[in-house]
DNA sequence: AGCCTGACTCCTA
DNA sequence: CTAGGAGCCAGGC
């Protein structure tokens, strides 16, 4: 596992019950501006048993980026925490986006 | 080196 | 609001 796995499960892990981050979000927050492509990534390979809330990230455009059984699964967690995921899974970053940590820096 | 790929993002039409 | 296209960066061939 290297630095750049660590600082960005470090950073999901920090986004709380009830809110949602950008993929650029997490990036950033971790130390790594420009690498919201590896975010995902590095999202794609968790084991299936994870603590890490990966269904709180979601794209720029309040959509959740995945499809099929997988884009179901992410849509029930984030409804689970009381957030209001419509059908085509799309979310209002107005309302939901994490803001807390990241005005702070 | 060159080309392709991806849980991305931004800008334009 | 959707569709393209360019820019993005690391990895795999």
């Amino acid at each position: 596992m290297n630095e750049f796995e660590q600082q960005i499960y470090a950073a999901v892990y920090q986004i709380p019950s009830g809110s949602v981050a950008t993929y650029g979000d997490i990036a950033k927050l971790a130390g790594y501006p420009g690498y919201a492509r590896h975010v995902g990534k590095v999202l794609s390979s968790l084991p299936k048993d994870t603590q890490l809330p990966w269904f709180r990230i979601i794209n720029s455009q309040g959509r959740i980026s995945l499809k099929g059984t997988s884009l179901e699964r992410q849509m029930a967690r984030l409804r689970e925490e009381g957030i209001l995921v419509e059908p085509n899974g799309k979310i209002s970053l107005k309302k939901y986006r994490w803001r807390e940590l990241i005005d702070l820096n």
